[in-house]
DNA sequence: ATTGATTTTTACGTAACACGTTAAGTTTAC
DNA sequence: GTAAACTTAACGTGTTACGTAAAAATCAAT
C-alpha cells in the first residue's frame, strides 16, 4: 500500500472537492448533492474524512446529465437511463431507451412547430385585420363573421396546458 | 315605471344568471367572479336582489377575454386594453396597444419557431448518432469531438426558462 | 494553533398565474 | 317548502429542480 502522504498527494492531484466540480460543470453544489440524493450521481469517495471527492469520471457524468437535460429529459428520465445502463452493462437497453425518448421528443417538437406556425399565421391575420380598421370592439361579434376564434381558441387552450421546450 | 312583474319578466328574458353565462362562454363561475375582481368584467347589475345578472354584452366581452387570452395576453394585459378603451372611447389607443402586443407576440413566436427548428435538427443528429452505434456512454467525451453539446446546452437552458405558447 | 474558507446535513421556500376547491350561509325558482 | 343556484372569503394547486438559510464540522494554509 501507498503511504498516507503519497495517497494524500494522489488524492489532491486527481480529485475535486464539490466546489471545484461544481465550478467546472457550471452548476451549484446544491445541484450536485441533489443529483446524488436522486441516485443520478453515485455517492463519491470520502477518503479519510467526510468531504466528498470527485474524479474526472464524475465530471463527465455530470456533463452528461446536463446534456440530457438540454434535450428535454427530466431528472427522473435521466435516472432511468443510468439505471438501465447499470442493469445492462452492454449499454444496449439504455441506448434503446434513450433512442425512444429522443424520438418522442422529436415528435412533440414537430407538433409544437406546427402549432406555432398556425399561431403565427393567425396572429398575422389578426394584425392585418386590426392594422387599418380600428374597430376592434366588434371582434368577436356580428361584424366578425370570418373570425376563426372558436377553433383557434380551443386550439391554443390546449397549447397553454402543455409542457415546454 | 314598469310594474314589478313586467320588470321581472324583462329581466328574466334578457338577462343571464352567472351559471348560464358561464355555460354559454365555456368557463366556470369562479372565472367570471375572478375577472370581475380583477376589473376585467365590470360589476353587473343586481336588480332587486343580490345575485348577478348579465346581458349579451357581458357575454361578448367575456368571449373577447377568452380570445385575447388565446393569443397569449395575460389577464393583466387584457385589463390594460380594456382600461385604454374606457380612457379613449374612440378605440384608437386600445387598438394601437393591442397591435403592439400582437406584434410582440409575433416576434416571440418567430424566435420560438427558429429555436424549435434548431432543436429538431440537433435531435435528429443525436438520433442518427445513437441509432446504429450504441456507444452512448462516450458522449460527451473524448470520442465525441463533433458533439455540439456546449452551444446547444446553453441555448436550450435559456429556452427552458422562457414563457410559453 | 488559529482562522477563514469550504463542506456537512436538514429542511423549508420558490416560481407563476389563473383559477380550483372547500365552507357556511343566502337567494331564487318552481 | 325545498332543491338548486348563488353569495363571500380565503386557502390551495400544479410542477420540478433546485434556492436558501442555519448551525455545526472539516479542511487548507499561515
Amino acid at each position: 500500500m501507498l503511504s498516507p502522504t503519497t495517497e494524500n498527494l494522489k488524492v489532491r492531484r486527481t480529485m475535486y472537492r464539490i466546489g471545484e466540480l461544481a465550478k467546472r460543470a457550471g452548476v451549484t453544489t446544491r445541484t450536485i448533492r441533489y443529483y446524488e440524493e436522486l441516485g443520478i450521481l453515485s455517492s463519491p469517495l470520502r477518503p479519510q474524512a467526510r468531504h466528498r471527492r470527485y474524479s474526472e469520471k464524475d465530471l463527465l457524468r455530470l456533463e452528461r446529465v446536463q446534456q440530457l437535460k438540454c434535450y428535454g429529459l427530466t431528472l427522473g428520465g435521466i435516472r432511468e437511463i443510468f439505471d438501465l445502463s447499470r442493469e445492462d452493462p452492454s449499454g444496449e437497453k439504455s441506448r434503446l431507451r434513450l433512442l425512444t425518448r429522443y424520438r418522442e421528443k422529436w415528435r412533440e417538437a414537430i407538433k409544437r412547430k406546427e402549432r406555432i406556425e398556425a399561431y403565427v399565421s393567425d396572429l398575422e391575420w389578426h394584425i392585418d385585420q386590426l392594422d387599418p380598421v380600428g374597430n376592434f370592439q366588434a371582434c368577436p361579434g356580428e361584424e366578425c363573421r370570418s373570425c376563426r376564434y372558436t377553433a383557434i381558441c380551443k386550439f391554443y387552450n390546449d397549447m397553454h396546458t402543455e409542457e415546454r421546450i
